[in-house]
DNA sequence: TATTGTTATACTCTATAACTATA
DNA sequence: TATAGTTATAGAGTATAACAATA
């Protein structure tokens, strides 16, 4: 039972099959908090990708939420038609857009950020620090093996740095 | 810093972003590959829900891809469509249907499921079988912390038992 | 009365590609 | 020519609730 045996197609199923399911059972955790406030789950990335940020292209947008330009025009139009985001031009580059928060977004953001990370976060409250700490060890391992599989995979998206 | 201080809401971040992360590196990984035999996500689930089974009830399918029976209708609806899943009527339960695979579904789905398997595994390659398993490990207590906070969640479902 | 599955509504996201305006 | 963002198209999933048939 050779590690990186080809023939082996079978080793990895159990931790896909766990993945998804930490996956799915953490959106459906956050998606229920994040609904109460009229948001869906791309509206609160783009919520949360801006918070904290003088605001940045749509490429820049798109790149951290992987959400591409098509889809993200149609996300940002529905935020922007509730006055949570506004466009305004770019100063330098002419072709370019910046996405910044309203003043009612970011009041928004800064009510619905740290009450949907403490939500979230009190399901992890059964695991201790080094519990999370070697967690995040294997699975920064994975994603680097996952995000540079195959080479046809586009570069490796950075979501958001908010962490107030 | 105590471990399961309620003030500390930001400690579940990194693995939130993390968890959050592979799974969008695995998932186009999976569409990438499912995409190319004419299949969403959502179908290749199905699919592979009903592999190598008698088939099952809407309810039991449900309640193992997680989608709700409003959207379960539509999608056996576009799998019915293509030929790929049939229905009948259940043997002993009058309101019940039961959904089965058709023979050329079970030949697409024994053509695509170890395919399938295959392409995403190899991203796993540089991962020894003990590193997996303790992954594994700590993913299924994450998992389990997960599925049952807060006792609104449903219960927790139990994806597909193929596993050749 | 409760459950199974269907139907209906309205919306959001997705993929794809053509298009514009700038660079 | 290449890039940034918009527009158009067509579809597919989602949430929600009302509904019919059966238990």
């Amino acid at each position: 039972m050779n590690p990186t045996d080809p023939l082996d197609y079978k080793r990895a199923l159990p931790t896909i099959r766990l993945l998804t399911r930490c996956f799915q059972a953490f959106e459906r955790l956050s998606n229920a908090n994040v609904r109460k406030f009229g948001l869906t789950g791309p509206q609160f990335d783009i919520l949360a990708t801006l918070g904290n940020t003088d605001g940045m292209t749509f490429r820049e947008l798109g790149e951290r939420t992987l959400i591409t330009k098509g889809t993200l025009t149609g996300v940002v139009d529905r935020l922007e038609a509730r006055g949570l985001v506004g466009r305004c031009a770019h100063e330098s580059d002419g072709r370019s857009t910046r996405v910044r928060l309203t003043a009612c977004g970011q009041a928004l953001f800064e009510q619905v950020f740290p009450q949907q990370l403490a939500h979230c976060s009190s399901a992890f409250d059964a695991h201790g620090c080094e519990e999370l700490a070697e967690l995040n060890e294997r699975l920064a391992r994975l994603l680097h093996s996952l995000e540079n599989f195959g080479g046809s995979q586009s570069a490796a998206a950075n979501n958001g740095e908010n962490d107030d």
